[in-house]
RNA sequence: GCGGGCGUGGCGAAAUUGGCAGACGCGCUAGAUUUAGGCUCUAGUGGGCACCCCCGUGCAGGUUCAACUCCUGUCGCCCGCACCA
């Protein structure tokens, strides 16, 4: 064996005998258990960075334990490869968008060889080749059959920078989350996927714990919170002196007499009927038209100062026959609920500040506990629980009890009913760039939107076109590809333009891994049977609602179809912090990027895997740092000389029964490791604890390994144990001394060890002695005895004797292993 | 404003069911080896103190024989959503 470890030699040539020997390789058998381990797929940027880095860590560890665990484990890997990186790129360097992504996957791809990682590189997919889209098209098609995927004017947010639509979750703070351009408001006809159809379930199988046992609080709470769902009541009410009515969404019915005024939203369509003819129609067109021109950042943030004119029409409240102005205002929005409120200023704070702007009345209904409220002297909303007042016949009842008796009246009275809101909208998916998957859609002259077959697809994206510098999308002038025949009637026709939004190729990957050559399918059922779901997701939190929630649409969707059986696509998510530098992420414009492939080069893949395992815990932010590598460092190059030194007095056969004192301690070490290291991988995914164990066995060991009497097949033990349990963290210089040392096969193929519960047992253990809560001793105390021969034990010692003489014992605590504490006085 | 999370040495962190706070690593100090440096090895390392001992998990209380852990209040930081009626 080698004196040095030569960290370059060893990983290459494991690298290449797991590639060779295709180690990693599955295929479905329904004779074994499966587990199903993803790491989110990256989009080929160029250059994996350590983010990708501690992503592929955590997965390959689990992927690797789970192997060894008897599971038949698969782990795939591929590109999300569509996307506008790829089209800057050939607008600012003339580099096709294919060349240049095709270009980068295969950097990246050897890149990520050189981590390690335990994939079955037979499955990869990349979703901008025309044999993965052509299934994302496939499912476009499935869901326009069923009705799901449909075409409307809608006023949508358009990105100026990126010159395309944009789904409402890629709108941070109204700016485009890509681009960081102010997002417009533009009214075009677009393509959506009808997800809100799917908000209920979307949101009810969060809570249970059959389909996503293994998902982080947080993850859940932020779907919920922007799905949105709220109950309440819609109803209608007369305009006076017209023949139109208005309807009103709200979630208090039980405040209906406390209405003062009703709010619509600039954009609503009775705007301009309601206030033509009277003294307000100037001042409502000039507010509309300002509206139009003010951004969604400037109306939607909550610091905004609510504005709003009169319309000069009346409404006429159902239950008090009362004329209320009718408003309009900008803090009403025209795409939730049905645009329109009635406002109760006593009870709401937005509706409470904008009737003190203007000087609208205030009218109590609810009367909380202790002062009497005034709709004169009020200083804020009130919006606790109550008694009804100035309510008729409800006045006594809780919120509770009138909320459901206004809403039975108004059902009575047929101009109302209870409603469900959700504030998920529909996913729009239209983009109007190149380099995406073509919506499969043809317009024809006389048939109109026609679906392309699905035994034309995939519809190709063109390979000869020219980039505009201006951003527009090449395909609109790309005459061979816009000009076709209808699939319908033959005749003339034009192809849609628009590609889909990337998410669209992400939400179904996880299966297509199930079976990733199908040519005919998108997946084999009984494939996807077996494998689906995924066991295991790992990725950054940054995907929690966009990608997370478009995925679990898709495989409810697949599931109706008939194509898939569960319900859910995720188990369990992992989702792993950032990793830091100088206390903020990683940045090129900051300057404190580390590069992987200068660790990988400097010090090896697996040095790199155990610092980025052992620094933190996958969930919390990791604070990169040099020295910390270092560390990780040496004690692979301590691991490498320990092993070298000790397997020539190391001796394979049975442990002996009895062992002298120092066999019989690593013995207990040893297996008490594995105990530790098991369960910290297993439940808890705490690779740093179970590292830090690994750690103390090499310490241990180190003290031990030259002692004359220590026993060879202990030795023995103590080594193929390490090795097994630390192969999933750094499989390279396992594999080569699992190699050197003469043990059978590779170490990558070989069982987790198992521990031996009766090797933890002690004949005698230390236990904490404490008076009344205090630490004053340790005494070693035999396991076998009961707590009262502790106690007595305890009591009779000379050092506690003088250390409570005088005082009487009030009582005395035994946890038997751990401590005793004598409480005195 | 609402929701989720976090707060422990000089630093990254550990303490899994209420049971010895600081495992493991980094850094630091001293020593051994070395011509020297590096590597490696040994010992030490929360603060105060000569010692006994005292103090210590953001802060203030509480429950308990015992609290980083449970409860009440409070401060600070991070993340998500945010005029959603």
């Amino acid at each position: 064996m080698d004196r040095t470890y030569d960290f370059v030699k060893i990983e290459k040539k494991w690298q290449k005998i797991w590639e060779t020997e295709k180690t990693f390789k599955v295929e479905a058998d329904t004779s074994r258990p499966k587990y199903y381990n993803l790491e989110m797929f990256p989009y080929p940027s160029g250059n994996l960075h350590m983010g990708h880095v501690r992503n592929y860590a955590i997965g390959d560890v689990i992927a690797r334990f789970k192997s060894m665990n008897g599971f038949n484990v698969l782990h795939p890997m591929g590109w999300d490869s569509f996307g506008l990186p790829a089209e800057n790129a050939a607008i600012k360097h003339g580099i096709p968008p294919k060349k240049w992504t095709l270009d980068n996957i295969d950097n990246m791809r050897s890149q990520l060889k050189t981590m390690g990682i335990s994939y079955d590189w037979d499955r990869e997919v990349a979703t901008c080749k025309p044999d993965y889209y052509k299934f994302t098209q496939w499912m476009f098609l499935q869901l326009f059959h069923k009705g799901l995927a449909y075409k409307k004017e809608a006023s949508v947010n358009w990105c100026p920078g990126c010159q395309t639509v944009l789904a409402n979750e890629q709108v941070v703070d109204g700016a485009c989350e890509r681009c960081d351009s102010i997002v417009e408001k533009k009214k075009l006809n677009q393509w959506f996927f009808r997800i809100t159809d799917y908000a209920q379930r979307l949101l009810d199988n969060l809570d249970n714990p059959a389909l996503m046992p293994g998902w982080p609080e947080k993850v859940k709470t932020m779907q919920r919170n922007w799905i949105g769902r709220s109950e309440g009541c819609e109803f209608s009410l007369e305009i006076a002196d017209r023949a139109e009515k208005i309807t009103v969404y709200t979630t208090r019915p039980d405040t209906v007499y406390g209405v003062t005024y009703m709010v619509l939203a600039p954009e609503h369509p009775l705007v301009e009927a309601i206030s033509q003819g009277t003294e307000q129609e100037e001042a409502v067109k000039d507010f509309v038209y300002r509206m139009q021109f003010t951004s969604d950042i400037a109306r939607t943030s909550s610091d905004a100062e609510k504005e709003g004119v009169f319309t000069g029409a009346y409404a006429i409240h159902p239950l008090t026959q009362e004329k209320i102005p009718i408003w309009i205002a900008n803090y009403v929005l025209l795409d939730y609920g049905t645009g329109a409120i009635m406002a109760v200023p006593a009870h709401d704070q937005r509706d409470f500040d904008f009737a003190q702007k203007y000087g609208l009345p205030i009218q109590v209904v609810i009367q909380g506990e202790n002062t009497p409220l005034d709709g004169n002297t009020l200083t804020e909303a009130y919006t606790g629980d109550g008694k009804l007042v100035h309510s008729a016949n409800l006045d006594g009842c809780s919120v509770e009890e009138a909320k459901k008796k206004v809403t039975a009246h108004l059902e009575e009275l047929g101009i109302g009913k209870r409603t469900v809101n959700f504030r998920l909208r529909d996913w729009l998916i239209s983009r109007q760039r190149y380099w995406g998957a073509p919506i499969p859609i043809v317009y024809c002259e006389k048939c109109g939107i026609v679906p392309v077959p699905e035994d034309q697809l995939p519809v190709l994206l063109p390979e000869s076109v020219s980039f505009k510098p201006n951003g527009e999308s090449p395909l609109k002038y790309a005459e061979e590809f816009v000009h076709c025949s209808c699939p319908n009637c033959g005749g003339n026709a034009s192809r849609e333009t628009d590609t889909m939004d990337t998410f669209v190729c992400s939400s179904w990957y996880y299966m297509r891994f199930c079976d990733a050559h199908n040519d005919q399918l998108p997946f084999d059922k009984e494939k996807a049977k077996y494998w689906m779901p995924v066991d295991q997701y790992t990725g950054g939190v940054e995907h929690a609602i966009l990608h997370l929630m478009y995925a679990r649409f898709f495989n409810m969707f697949l599931k109706d179809m008939g194509l898939l059986e569960n319900e859910e696509p995720f188990s369990r998510l992992l989702t792993q912090g950032m990793v830091l530098k100088d206390g903020t992420k990683m940045s090129k414009s900051l300057g404190n990027v580390v590069s992987p492939e200068e660790i990988i080069n400097r010090y090896g893949a697996d040095t790199a895997r155990l610092f980025i395992l052992f620094a933190a815990p996958p969930e919390r932010d990791l604070e990169w740092s040099d020295k910390g590598v270092e560390g990780s460092y040496r004690f692979l190059n301590r691991i490498w000389r320990l092993v070298g030194e000790c397997i020539e007095k190391a001796n394979a056969g049975t442990i002996p029964s009895s062992l002298n004192e120092v066999s019989q301690e690593l013995h207990r070490k040893t297996h008490a490791t594995i105990k530790k290291v098991t369960t910290d991988i297993q439940d808890r995914f705490n690779f740093n604890t179970a590292i830090s164990a690994m750690m103390e066995l090499t310490n241990t060991l180190t003290a031990c390994k030259d002692h004359k009497d220590l026993c060879p097949e202990v030795l023995y033990e103590t080594i193929q144990s390490l090795l097994l349990l630390l192969s999933p963290v750094t499989p390279h210089i396992c594999e080569e001394l699992w190699q050197a040392c003469g043990f059978n096969g590779k170490i990558s193929e070989q069982h987790w060890p198992v521990w031996d519960e009766s090797a933890l047992e002690q004949a005698e253990i230390e236990m904490a002695v404490q008076i009344s809560g205090k630490v004053r001793d340790h005494m070693m105390i035999g396991t076998h005895l009961s707590v009262e021969e502790i106690q007595a034990a305890v009591l009779s010692s000379e050092k506690i004797q003088t250390l409570i003489e005088g005082k009487a014992v009030v009582k005395v605590v035994v946890v038997p292993g751990k401590l005793v504490n004598v409480v005195v006085k």
